[in-house]
DNA sequence: CTGTTAGCGCATTCAC
DNA sequence: GTGAATGCGCTAACAG
């Protein structure tokens, strides 16, 4: 077991003191340049790791992140990953760090408005956030970049802001590997339904655009024909008599993707007609995706690690709080599990 | 943020030192019947967390953990589970404890024998351990219980011992699993086969066994033919020649489940005869078998969570050193997670 | 700009 | 049996 150097021994080795390898450590300026290399020089040869642990207990600094995204109710996406949020900030307790929540609906644009102007107007020293609505979103993020608050993405990402870090599945895999499951399911001779929502307003669904997008290149290219139709997330009382028709209308449709996390309206609807003989996939473990598959109305789900985007964004904030490293966006993506009936049990938490 | 209480705080409350506080949390004994029951009480009221991080800095014991399994040689499933007790010991590098790696032929009876000497004689405060030869290993535990070493297993269970954790994939779930993949891949009119591997002596190859029986009752159910075939490990040569003869003299076999991590063995022969149309599944994000899957010789892999299981055997019996407390026999089953190239990207570590 | 120093909360002595 | 005192490595405030 080799010792580690500690910060004293750095210092000595440095010629300086230990306050100085500290405010190097922690970019807080007030050092000379011939200082600051020689520190850094040491730094990297002896491979210094600062200690969590007594950083954690020593520093007494306060810390408000804000968190914007969509309202959650109990078992859906957008809790998972508050779930993942609250884990990390247990395991961090130590930081004191103040999570706000600021909800918004997902599907109306002046609320989001709402919620990005109540984040300006608060104190945040750091903001995590879904960019659900695009061009508000960049709004915010110039602002966030002017007062040089830091601030991470969850779920999505949007190419052209400079997030601290991004924690989101690919979009494009989880489309390919949709496709995948499908076409190893699905005989060449059916026909694939993709069933999408319909959004309002210019906002974009980026993530069931580009899922889709990725979906159909894949499907294509296997030789499948393809169908689709779009159900409305405001009027869920005409989804059964929408998709009914659209199923008669257009029969040997032997397998469903739903792109989005609704694939339990779907199923839903086809089990109360009685309608068995189909396969169909949808996204995320919400609580009534969980059921239909566990009734078999669900063939499989695609997951996108909502707990762990949740996690890694805390903890990725809170390395750029503690060190004021300067650092490139970096995105992160997330592992996509593949959950049947048999490998439920091991992915629910608590 | 409620503030945490400290043991300052619970000392204070039940009206004794912090000193007598500390020696309740790990049953160090020499305490008063009363002031225990008060500190008790005053512990569950309170809800009192232990910070790991200013515990694990001002402990300053040392800890020999020893850790038997199989040799491993990089990209192996043995290897993972390497790479993630070696992750823990990075997280916890604040706590003194070193890992003693005694590796053994996981084909011979002896070679683990001698091993499991190793660990009796050398001095450890704990042990992580696979239990590849029951018989064996039963009679480690044995002795490990009589000297009140705790232990904890990863990758198998034995319901005869009493280890203080368990990691491992639930094995039945992986039958079932495979098979449900299986069924969902290739219709019921085509033949599936199995393929295990011969194991030498009367050792049991305990997880493969009981994947074979869950996968064959959940394929018979769904109204398959089953085929099976042994290869050999040992004489790697003659496998080309078995396999091929075993498909020539069986057609109509769509599907192969290889119930090991031995399934580019069977990717590379078929590939190398030019067998393309054959649907593949096997266990273990290997390195040959991560080739074969990117080759699109083998067509998905159901992954244990190695690195997971070592992470937290060693979390786990950190714990247990660490806080002396008694703890019920715990099983922490692992995700399983399943692999076709398009998700295989977000699995791989660094 | 730099060095010095007082805690952070807990585990562990060592006197009582 | 018990409680006060000491130190772990690091941060942050302060005095130069």
């Amino acid at each position: 077991m080799a010792r580690q150097f500690k910060i004293k021994d750095i210092a000595k080795q440095a010629g300086v003191s230990a306050g100085t390898v500290d405010r190097v450590l922690h970019n807080r300026g007030r050092v000379s340049e011939r200082s600051r290399q020689a520190v850094e020089a040491v730094l990297v040869e002896v491979g210094y790791k600062t200690n969590i642990h007594t950083s954690a207990i020593s520093s007494r600094k306060e810390y408000t992140v804000h968190v914007a995204m969509p309202t959650f109710s109990a078992g859906d996406y957008w809790n998972s990953i508050k779930e993942g949020i609250d884990q990390a900030l247990g395991e961090f307790s130590d930081v004191k760090m103040e999570c706000r929540y600021i909800p918004y609906n997902q599907y109306d644009i002046y609320s989001c408005r709402a919620a990005y102007d109540e984040i300006m107007s608060g104190g945040a020293d750091a903001v995590i956030l879904a960019p659900t609505f695009k061009d508000v979103t960049l709004g915010l993020c110039e602002e966030l970049e002017r007062r040089e608050i830091p601030y991470a993405f969850v779920d999505t990402d949007l190419p052209e802001c400079k997030p601290w870090a991004i924690f989101a599945a690919d979009q494009k895999a989880c489309g390919e590997l949709m496709g995948r499951l499908l076409s190893c399911t699905i005989p060449t001779s059916g026909k694939i339904a993709i069933i999408t929502s319909k959004r309002i307003g210019n906002n974009l669904a980026i993530n069931a655009g580009e899922r889709e997008k990725a979906l159909r290149a894949f499907l294509q290219q296997k030789g499948y024909e393809i169908l689709s139709t779009e159900y409305s997330p405001y009027n869920p009382e005409l989804n059964d008599r929408e998709i009914m028709e659209f199923l008669e209308g257009n029969p040997g449709v032997e397998g469903i993707a739903v792109l989005n996390s609704r694939g339990y309206v779907v199923a839903d609807i086809l089990s109360a007609h009685g309608i068995k003989d189909l396969k169909l996939f949808s996204f995320d473990m919400t609580a009534n995706n969980i059921r239909c598959l566990r009734e078999g109305t669900i063939t499989a789900l695609l997951c996108q690690s909502p707990e762990k985007q949740g996690f890694e964004a805390v903890k990725s904030i809170l390395g750029r709080l503690l060190y004021n490293r300067p650092q490139e966006r970096a995105a992160q993506w997330m592992p996509i599990d593949i959950i049947f009936p048999e490998n439920l049990p091991f992915y629910r938490k608590s």
